[in-house]
This record gives C-alpha cells, sequence and structure tokens, in this order.
DNA sequence: GTGGTCTAGACCACG
DNA sequence: GTGGTCTAGACCACA
C-alpha cells in the first residue's frame, strides 16, 4: 500500500509522510492504529532506517502520530494536540485552492475529473 | 497564476516545471505564447535566475519550450519532439500521485475526503 | 555563548535548539539575524553536521527559523507563519506554570529569585 | 504534583528524578516520609514500572532516598551521604540552564522576556 | 524489540 | 559555499 515513486522529484521522507497522511485521511488507517515498526517499514519500502525515523517523529512533531518508545507508533487522534485547527473559512479557501490545483495538474496529464473521483471513492476505508 | 511554496519540500525547480505543464496543458499558455523571461519569471517567483533557467532549459530538452536567442522563450507546438500523450500506466502513476497530495495537504488542513469529494462533485457540471 | 552541557541529559539537539529560542527571547538574536551555517556551528560546538541541521530543520518547521539555500539560516519573525499562538489566558496559565516549574527547581539548588531574576536582566539584549 | 511532560526531549527518567529532588528540597517531600510505591507512581505518572525503579535505585545510589525491603521508599535526611550543597560553579551552571530552559519554553508559548520579568517580580513580596 | 540520538561521510539543490 | 537528503552503523532509553 505505502509505496516510493523513484521518479518523483518529492524527497523519499516527504512521500512517505504524504502516504501515510493519505490513508489516515483515507480512512484506511484507523485512529489509534498501530503503523507498522520503524524497522519493518524501512524493509518494506528498501530505505533506511533513519528516513523512516525521520518521518515518523515528524509526524509526531506535527500532531499526526503518536510514539511509544518500546511500543510503538500509533495514529493519533486529532483534537489530542493543540494544533488549532484553521477556521472554516480559511479551510473553504484551502480546499478551494487544492482543487484548482489537482485539475489543473490532472488536465495537464490528461486526466478527467471522473478518474479523480473514482480513485478517491476507491481509497476510502 | 505562478505560484512556489516554499513550505513544499518538492525542489523549485520541480514545482515551477510542473505549473508550466500545467499552464500549457490548461490552455491558460496557448501555443506560440512567450513565456517571461527568465530575469522576469525569477523576479516575480522571488527566486534565483539560475533556477528558472534550468527550468527553461530542462524543458526545451523535453520539447515542451522553444527558446530562440535574443527573442524569448515560447511554447511549442506538440507532436513531433514531444512525446505524445502520457501512456496508461504512466496516468496511472500520476492519478496515484496526484490523490495521495490532495489527500495529505487536506488532511494536514483538517479537511476531510468527504468535504474533497463533495467539492470535486459540484464541480462536474 | 551557545555551549552544549555534556553533563545534561537532555538531548544535543533539543539543547542547541533551546539556546537558540532562548537568545531569540533574550533579544541577543534578532528578527531577521543571520544564524551561523549549519557547518560553522557544528564546528563550533564540536558536533556532528547532521545535529545542528536538524536543530535547524526542526525549528524552521515551527516557524521560529527561515532557512534559504545557498543563503544562510535567518531568525523569522512571529506571525510570518500561521502558528496561531496560544489565546491570553492560556499564555498567562503557561507563564504561571513556567514560573512554578523554575522555582521549584531553582529552590531544590539552592538558587534564590534574586539571582534568576539577575541572570535573566543579564541575558536582556 | 508530579508530571511528566512527554513531548519534552529530556528522558522521562530525567524528568522524574528531577522533579522529586525538587518535591524534596521545596518541602512537599519531608525527611523521612514515605514516597508512593514503585507500582503506585508508574500507574500515576502513566509510566513503564521499570523506569520508576530505575528513577528511585539512582536516587537511592545518590544518598536522596532510602528503601527499605518490604516496607518502602523514603526521603532521606542530607548530610553524611548526600553531598551538601552544590557547589558554586555547579549553582551557576543550574541557574544558566534554568533560565535557559525557562526562556526557550516561554519564547514557544509566545511569551516575552517582559512578561517573565513581571511575574517574577510580582511574586518577590 | 521498539523508538531516539548521534556520528561519519556521500551526494544533491540552489545561489 | 549553504542548506537538504540519504545511507550505514553504533549506542541509548524504555517495555
Amino acid at each position: 500500500m505505502l509505496i516510493v515513486d523513484p521518479t518523483d522529484p518529492t524527497p523519499i521522507y516527504a512521500q512517505i509522510a504524504r502516504a501515510i497522511r493519505a490513508e489516515i485521511a483515507g480512512g484506511r488507517l484507523a485512529i489509534g492504529a498501530k503503523l507498522p515498526t520503524v524497522r519493518q517499514l524501512a524493509l518494506t519500502l528498501r530505505v533506511n532506517v533513519n528516513t523512516v525515523a525521520k518521518v515518523y517523529s515528524q509526524l509526531e512533531r506535527a500532531g499526526v502520530l503518536s510514539a511509544r518508545r518500546g511500543v510503538g507508533t500509533f495514529v493519533r487522534e486529532p483534537g489530542e494536540t493543540s494544533s488549532a485547527k484553521p477556521s472554516a473559512p480559511e479551510r473553504e479557501r484551502m480546499l478551494h485552492q487544492l482543487t484548482e490545483r489537482l485539475l489543473a495538474d490532472a488536465h495537464a496529464a490528461g486526466i478527467t475529473l471522473d478518474d479523480i473521483i473514482r480513485q478517491l471513492e476507491s481509497r476510502r476505508t
């Protein structure tokens, strides 16, 4: 499920972080779910342990994950941290901007809105 | 129109290249249209001149742009040199990458999958 | 001015981050000021380059610093980032808690309130 | 009273040890007073039993506590075993460390040096 | 065994 | 030259 694309200029650690956030947003990683261990994920992705550790640590700092030494890393429930979500109008603006960018890039690649919606639906749960 | 997000871990040159390709595919930059000079664009984006120059020469090598000495840089017509449409697996890869980025950024902004799908549905027309 | 205390159980990178924040809070590092380069500071502190890089990168993510490739790292002005400072009553609560902890630890070490205030004054500017 | 901050990069065992020393120095734990059992404290702090056990045995080795088999752990009277008061340079080091931590944490919370000094002045009595 | 820190050293992106 | 990423491998904190 988590994959790294070597042709993507995005740094590996950012790709992994992005993928994890996407899994959470899609509901495939539920709140409280245990992530693979640092070593395990590094092995799976054929990536250095430190790289994965960096991702986990950044996501923890961002309030997305919660790491417990000797136990594992888990998906944190939002609100547990005081990360002050943006306001509703702010979110609306962001949403609009994100879809704008998405549609522009999709169109450039010959991808249709239907393709996207189908893909998003399939990522649910 | 073109914007660069310095907080995005994607390298700046990649962001610019992607944005230009999207502008062209979206028709906002027509075939034959003149692009801003390297210096001009660098100034607008508050980015180093070399960075923009690199993007232009890269896109020229890819057959997307055509630079004419002392005149300027222009959008080349697709066909001969530029590989026609992306292949199906290529499009699949892009689709995956785009939705992943979308979901991740949305998650970071506190936006849910449902919000996104609702927004996209409303754009279907 | 920046020093690392090997007898402190706090990790080195946290000590450095703490020291930088303290310098900023005390006004010795003004907004917009340039910090030593990663390599330079590493040399000064006799610490690995990556350790310093980690600190800078974390503080950048926290909105405290702003790194510009090929240029250097600078103190960012607060508010440039949307890091949503805690509310006034929340800050009041924090302030009270911080001084409580401070006085407890100080008393345990035989340090008086006057010592502390003198030290703080001397850190100003 | 005793609290552990999991977001503090300081190792948990160090946080606990420091807190206990502060309780004693502050008189909230009198000489001869019985400390909670290892299990009890671990439960309260939501920390592993081994971690607390390590702290107790470390403080016992330092002459701060005295464990009596089957009875409990107690605050030892200072003097013979425990090194009397910290030396001047030791206090200087502590003072520096405490103010550094204070300034850094305050900065992170958006509290200024002036706020702190005002608060401390008001406690002078 | 699980996450965290640190070092050493290579190579890349950017100016 | 300046910051950023990645690897490899050692050792520590905690369960």
